[in-house]
DNA sequence: AATCGCACATGACAGATGTCATCACCAACT
DNA sequence: AGTTGGTGATGACATCTGTCATGTGCGATT
């Protein structure tokens, strides 16, 4: 008869106090996992997983600080034996990628059922990857990321309602130049204006 | 010595189905709270709380089929010894107000620790109120919405990226109102320009 | 009856946006 | 050396946006 094997030792990171020590409540609840941390941001995660060791950390993806996709990559290079999921609210192609880029080995959408957590954490603590097959799928067929850094950078704030000649001043450039680059992104995109722009790369996580 | 009184108990209603199990097992730590049932939508907690007829309803605000402020004033017409906390992420005082004038008794930030979610519950159910005095002053001060059922809507296209002449052709206006009503939204909320305003009144929850 | 606010409209005009052509510089690649 | 892509620029022009004036109709209020 095989040995028991210890708990499954999880961290998670999410900004948003109460979903945090929800989801941490949810994993407790299983025989076979332990919460040994909880961390409200990025930087919190990386100096609890650096004292803990843990198997597992499921991290949020938009927090301040550090977005969990960065911290994805830090765990990666820091702490290999710590494995990642990614729990997020966005079901954003560019986002899938990212994660997967920055090591993850789990990309969680928050609207699945609540028993698909645990056992995302079994199944990438098991060496295995957990990954929505109809996001994967999405993800290869909207291709890479069209915009170049300063595209992203101008579209962005285009997006939050700035003006050309605003965006011209905060970023050092010309007001013809920031037209251009947002011309060439909404032709990139096939958008009507900035704002529809905006909006698609933003639902494709590509802004 | 006081008799033991029952728990109290509650059902949850939340979109997103790993949150909503997360608080479900959350609250469910608690000796005091049962958690009779759980929801994803406004319509299935409505039928829910006909059912099993709790002691509070603790509901997100964005929900398909019916958000959770509409919900609320459901359950204030319908099942008036249901008392309801809107649990939301987003601090708008327009949101908070909407929530109180559709009978909720609390008002609660996702972002708050996960231990305020039981007291809430527990506060409302002594008949109490449980709203953020910050998010209460602010409220009180941003005053009424002062946007016309007509701007709103025009705002809210606006703000998705809609030209002119496309909302004028989706609700059958000539495109010169359109740009009447956008100008009014624009001036009353103090805004650089359409997305600039549509961005103010989602932060105030008027959009 | 008079007034007010909202909904809806037309028209004129100034400023912003988006497109397009054209150009220079630089780093990376062939 | 030549090519490619990104960055940055100017200028011209058509279209869109936002403001403003002015107007009508309707329901609610005074």
């Amino acid at each position: 008869m095989r040995e028991v094997t210890s708990k499954i030792r999880v961290i998670v990171a999410e900004d948003q106090g109460m979903v945090l020590g929800a989801l941490a409540a949810l994993l407790e609840t299983e025989p076979d996992i332990a919460v040994c941390g909880k961390a409200a941001n990025g930087r919190e995660a990386l100096t609890a997983i650096a004292k803990q060791k843990p198997d597992v950390l499921v991290t949020d993806i938009e927090m301040p600080e550090m977005t969990g996709l960065t911290l994805a990559a830090e765990v990666r290079d820091r702490h290999p034996q710590t494995r990642v999921v990614i729990l997020t609210t966005f079901a954003r192609p560019g986002y899938l990628r990212r994660a997967l880029d920055a090591g993850a080995k789990g990309y969680l959408l928050k609207d699945r059922p609540a028993a698909e957590l645990a056992e995302a954490v079994r199944r990438v603590h098991r060496g295995l990857r957990v990954v929505d097959p109809d996001l994967a799928a999405e993800a290869w067929d909207s291709g890479p990321d069209p915009l170049t850094e300063r595209e992203r950078q101008i579209l962005w704030r285009a997006g939050e309602g700035k003006a050309s000649l605003e965006i011209a001043e905060e970023l050092r450039l010309s007001e013809g130049t920031v037209r251009n680059y947002l011309s060439e992104a909404i032709s990139k995109l096939g958008a009507a204006n900035r704002v529809d722009a905006a909006r698609i790369a933003r639902a494709k996580g590509w802004l």
